[in-house]
DNA sequence: TTCTTTTTGATACGTTACTACGTAATATTG
DNA sequence: CAATATTACGTAGTAACGTATCAAAAAGAA
């Protein structure tokens, strides 16, 4: 089976996946809000809103900013999509849900390459260390630099 | 002794900190730049940049944004100054080097308040996560948004 | 259907960040 | 010291990112 068709079928899974969630939370996913998630999906990568601007847009209809910016925080809300602030860019959530983990986003410093992992040892250390700072409900989401070992 | 003495006190202590810190690195902490850590110092918090450009201007002279993002810049390469990328806005760092702790900032998502703690547990933690992930040199620095306990 | 809520479209605007280029100041070298 | 190289700063313009507002359309509820 080839590689294309190996993404096809991730891609299909994960479209599945978000129109459960979805329909499991009475949330709308609507055709714009699809667009972008697919969008992002098939571009394995982080991708900036402007950049999702181009390509969701036609010759004859080019969407404005702000449509985009509301789809990207409907499915931020979602927990389907996470916003990369170091890179001004937006990635899918490959969350299973898994509820005690902390969701560590690696990225490339130089390629702004990102790489996925729970940890949840990460999650109870960054916890203990918010308690002890007077902090409470702590983000499940973190980013940290650094570089992909080749 | 007042608060504000004490304040007055840490601002001379973080700022000739600052100055060794420079000297023993051949790095120039030139007024504009001596100007801009202060007014992080002082500040207590994170600052836009915008904002100190505001702040660092008078009257006669209007300094260009550029100015001020330079003079970020150099504070960063140094250490002195950390940026909080979901903020946009830029913190002081307290690091005594104590190169094995990661330097968390926990950022309160309503009021932009920060805590900085230096954790070797977690950095321990999430340093066995990148390896697994295939990263390295990672960055000693991020930023987890939550809210602070009152 | 009518009423209400949610979503989208269109335009404009505000903030944040950087680039290009020339000048001034500060080291470094002969 | 003078000549040169390096670093820092000033000015202007522009690119990238995100938001505000109000009107139109679509979806859901009564």
């Amino acid at each position: 089976m080839s590689t294309k068709a190996l993404r096809k079928e991730e891609e299909e899974n994960l479209l599945r996946r978000a129109d459960d969630l979805c329909r499991q939370n009475n949330l709308r996913l609507t055709p714009i809000r699809e667009r972008v998630y697919r969008e992002l999906v098939q571009s394995g990568g982080p991708v900036g809103a402007y950049d999702l601007v181009d390509r969701l847009s036609s010759e004859k209809k080019r969407l404005a900013p702000v449509t985009i910016y509301r789809a990207l925080d409907f499915l931020r809300d979602a927990g389907l999509v996470h916003r990369l602030a170091t890179q001004n860019s937006y990635v899918i959530s490959h969350g299973q849900p898994d509820v005690n983990a902390m969701k560590i986003m690696f990225v490339d410093s130089k390629t702004g390459e990102t790489i996925e992992v729970h940890s949840s040892e990460v999650a109870e250390a960054v916890r203990k260390a918010a308690e002890q700072a007077g902090f409470r409900s702590v983000s499940p989401f973190m980013e940290v630099e650094g570089e992909i070992a080749r």
